[in-house]
DNA sequence: TTTCTCCTGCGTCCGTCCCG
DNA sequence: CGGGACGGACGCAGGAGAAA
């Protein structure tokens, strides 16, 4: 304690408030001081806030952020709600604040180099073990650092990140309980290379009996992280000219380069390949299909009438939830790909009506189609186009959503079309597909998946004996990678895409394939008995329209 | 072929709610 | 404040596909 700080206090009036808020200030600043020397040497007695009844041990406790007052881990946050050293500005943001991370990274001092964008990612990590080892070592937040400026701008990357650090966290504290190594510093030295080496084994389950792993991912996983942190150190050491080091890490890089299939991924693989075998491939029934959207139907049309009554959190989840889901359906996309659909990439749809030439190439039900349809162009994995088409339901539903965005809780920050109240995350696609199979009743609901709907569409295709750039067609739309050869079409990529496929899309929607096998797309057509199942009421309107068109020729 | 990055399915644990 | 109940957010394992 400073005599500063002492005399400030002194000075105000007795039994001021200010006073009594400044004092209580000092006392917790001093039981900090000193908790932390307990905790470190594991020593002496903890100065509580409150005493507990139960008998809790000293990982149990953390210091609160803003009043350095002692506190069990468990209940932190609670007392984190109330704190009256609490900053106001901190008290604007609503909802999960993860109070633990930021209270232990206040706890280690570890963020001198290390950007403030690194800081946020490690801050949204789950705190525990694993993650405060990460944080205790510079090694590893070297390695985030690296991570970070690679694919900081990126937010849709940090649960990659997140992982990552996670796993190299984990081979560290295994380094550190089981072979008494404290740092990669210590690990990358050649007289301990069997030690790590058998370190990985051992954090990857390896079973020197069978010779096989628990974990076959995990073991490549961290050969590759381990090479990455030996550059890092690699490069600290020549910056620093540390002999030592500089030859430590040259002699482990061989070494590894040498090694490594031996050791770790051969092996590995081997019981990759063996779990890989006689693994039974199934397909979703097109009656669960079927099930699945009905369902689909109902809870979105339930959730629309509640958000439009009474907006909350709750309500705007839902049918959040509910039209991801409908999406991801209809598009048989990944889950993953729609969840990181931005507001932006919604907002800057391309509505421009049809060209006039384009427009004359497609049949009058193609048109419809093309006018029934939004697309929606993402920028994929590799900078592929990714295109999502959406039903006008589906707009309307996202048009109400979006206004309602403020008044539900979305933070301003959350870039993505389908964000979570109060974070920064979007939803989950493949959570809410996965929600929703299980809720609708359908036989097989486990494999009302993405995968397994994508690999449906494809089935059903070959069934329907569709010409060779036809199926180029679905193919890219899947997001396959093929030969696009641009001479196949008449007409701009587009157009033709958007009015097939999405005529191949609803003859599955309502289950009527069948009738269309061994028919090219160009003949194909929507029959009046098709209508088995109407999901959507505007689509049955719209397509008893065309019938009645098409009858008429 | 090896390495890297991203995606997916599932289980679990944590935050929140609510009551005493 | 203590503690039980519940549901959702997040981590983990492993697969897929592209780059090197």
């Amino acid at each position: 304690k400073t005599h500063a700080d002492v005399a400030r206090v002194l000075s105000l009036p007795k039994k001021s408030k200010d006073r009594m808020k400044m004092l209580t200030k000092l006392r917790n600043k001093g039981n900090h001081s000193h908790n932390s020397e307990v905790l470190a040497s594991g020593i002496g007695s903890l100065k509580l806030r409150r005493t507990a009844k139960t008998n809790y041990e000293g990982r149990d406790y953390i210091h609160c952020m803003y009043c350095q007052a002692l506190y069990l881990r468990r209940d932190l946050w609670r007392h984190v709600r109330k704190c009256s050293s609490k900053p106001v500005e901190a008290n604007s943001e609503v909802g999960r604040k993860k109070v633990l991370s930021l209270a232990s990274m206040n706890e280690s001092a570890q963020c001198q180099q290390i950007s403030p964008g690194v800081w946020k990612i490690l801050t949204g990590m789950k705190d525990d073990e694993i993650s405060s080892t990460v944080r205790s070592d510079l090694s590893i937040l070297q390695l985030a650092q690296s991570f970070f400026n690679k694919h900081g701008q990126d937010p849709t990357k940090y649960d990659y990140i997140h992982q990552r650090l996670r796993e190299c966290g984990r081979l560290l504290l295994m380094l550190r309980k089981d072979f008494s190594i404290h740092t990669f510093e210590d690990a990358v030295r050649p007289a301990n290379f069997d030690v790590v080496i058998s370190a990985v084994k051992k954090v990857s389950g390896y079973d020197e009996e069978k010779h096989c792993y628990h974990t076959p991912s995990l073991a490549l996983k961290l050969g590759h992280s381990l090479q990455k942190v030996n550059d890092i150190l690699h490069c600290r050491a020549l910056m620093t000219q540390h002999s030592t080091l500089i030859k430590s890490t040259q002699s482990f890089k061989t070494l590894f380069a040498k090694k490594c299939s031996e050791l770790l991924s051969h092996t590995a693989l081997t019981t990759l390949n063996e779990q890989h075998f006689n693994k039974p491939s199934t397909l979703p029934f097109t009656e669960d299909v079927q099930r699945l959207h009905r369902h689909l139907e109902k809870k979105t049309e339930l959730a629309l009438k509640e958000l439009k009554e009474h907006s909350s959190p709750k309500s705007y989840s839902e049918l959040c939830k509910a039209t991801m889901a409908n999406v991801i359906l209809c598009n048989r996309r990944r889950g993953g790909e729609i969840s990181k659909m931005t507001l932006n990439g919604f907002q800057e749809r391309d509505t421009s009506p049809l060209h006039k030439d384009v427009a004359f190439g497609l049949t009058k039900f193609e048109l419809h189609l093309c006018q029934h349809f939004s697309r929606v162009e993402l920028r994929g994995n590799k900078g592929r186009k990714v295109v999502v088409l959406f039903s006008p339901d589906m707009v309307n539903n996202i048009t109400l959503l979006m206004e309602k965005r403020e008044d539900c809780g979305v933070m301003a920050e959350n870039l993505f079309l389908f964000a979570r109240p109060h974070c920064l995350t979007p939803f989950r696609g493949q959570d809410c597909l996965r929600l929703y199979a299980s809720e609708c009743g359908a036989e097989n609901p486990e494999l009302l998946r993405s995968t397994q709907l994508r690999k449906h569409v494809a089935t059903l295709s070959q069934i329907l004996n569709l010409k060779n750039h036809e199926l180029d067609q679905v193919a890219n739309f899947l997001g396959h990678d093929i030969r696009v050869h641009r001479e196949y079409y008449r007409l701009p990529e587009a157009t033709t895409q958007l009015a097939k496929i999405s005529k191949l899309l609803i003859a599955m929607e309502k289950g009527s394939l069948k009738s269309f096998q061994g028919k090219t797309l160009e003949e194909i057509e929507i029959e009046g008995n098709a209508f088995i199942l109407c999901s959507m009421k505007e689509l049955d309107l719209f397509l008893a329209n065309v019938e009645k068109r098409i009858t008429l020729g």
